[in-house]
DNA sequence: AAATGTGAAGTTGTTCACAGCT
DNA sequence: AGCTGTGAACAACTTCACATTT
């Protein structure tokens, strides 16, 4: 039954329950305790009827002729996204671009705990502050069991990410944040969200010719 | 007349021009010169109906009973997104993540030469490979006055982005790249690709929930 | 015969208008 | 009185069905 909800809830407003949390934290760092639709939804960048939409998809939270309590909304939202506890995270190829996450420390910053990275080519990568073992393929299937890994970064060639793909799932991953360019063929019970960043520039090009 | 056209054509039909894109040099490095929308769409991951639509709205491209050539429909599809010269950008905001985007080279690879760096602190940063000046941001006006800066990646920290876009825009930017997690304010002739890699987490960690 | 191009139908997501609480 | 919650209207996007072209 909770999968039959599910569908039912647009992506998108999957995606704005995150940008109403950033908001709401930002009201509470600001000694607000409570805020009405209208106000988050102005922070967050839509409309007001959106913002009560999207938070009736889960339930009712607000009060009316009140608002929301900003604490209570937060924790719904972290709630609903599974956000509360420390989620570990594997990155698996780790080029340029992988080298690239490992370095940027925002996935803890956020909550997510990077357990492990791992290339065909292991090896020791110094970042800017703490060295960062890149460890052997071989090493996967063990380091996903230990830490009951369900989330991976994908950062491997493009030519490669379908199979290493196939085989995360293999070992129990759900969720892969992709940053290959291309369209990974996956079972529907796993969610793929692919990142391009090449691929937002292209898009911005588009725009800009005046 | 332009703009009107443009209007009608959705923001999402232009991303999956560039998914075409890559997957017809992927044919085309196998040799194939003809490809019909049903194996392009396989291969990009969509209905063959929504890849013909999406093609119509820019014109007629294909052969009926044939198929599409596949180097005449990179050839448009590159001529669309304004990919046939490089387009100069600059980065806002060296710290971890914007760091982490220079040494990756992936910009370059992809028809967009990074022109200048820029950050309240100045410093030379030694990358894997090559050495990358940031600039300070008193130098950012002549930069994208030389180089005619139409694009820029916007890395700073959210309490700062509001006001270097503002300052972007002045300059004459059209478009950002904005990675920090705040909704940024622009004119409607302003283009805005928000990028935001603990939102994208944070969206898988909802579907994990089993 | 094969495959595109497209108006119309269908689906999904957004906004309106207002009923219903507090 | 003020503001939420929501069915209904609307808009955007996708898919269908088929006429059209090679």
């Amino acid at each position: 039954m909770k999968k039959v909800i599910r569908t039912e809830i647009p992506r998108k407003a999957i995606y704005r329950l995150s940008v109403y949390s950033r908001c709401l934290h930002r009201l509470e760092n600001n000694g607000i305790h409570t805020v009405s639709s209208e106000v988050l939804a102005k922070a967050a960048g839509v409309k007001p009827t959106q913002l009560r939409k999207d938070l009736t998809y889960f339930g009712q939270f607000g009060t009316r002729g009140l608002g929301y309590e900003v604490k209570q909304l937060i924790e719904m939202i972290s709630e609903l996204l599974g956000t509360k506890s420390l989620q570990p995270v594997v990155i698996v190829g780790v080029g340029n671009l992988g080298r690239a996450l490992l370095s940027y420390r925002g996935f803890e910053r956020e909550g997510f705990g990077i357990v492990g990275a791992f290339d065909l080519n292991p090896s020791q990568y110094l970042s800017s502050d703490t060295p960062i073992d890149v460890q052997s393929m071989d090493i996967l299937p063990k380091i996903i069991n230990d830490h009951v890994v369900k989330m991976a970064v994908l950062c491997v060639p493009p030519t490669a990410a379908q199979e290493v793909a196939n085989q995360l799932i293999e070992l129990g991953v759900v969720a892969i944040l992709n940053f290959a360019p291309i369209v990974l063929s996956v079972p529907d019970e796993i969610t793929i969200n692919n990142v391009n960043l090449a691929m937002e520039l292209e898009n911005l090009s588009y725009f800009i010719n005046e």
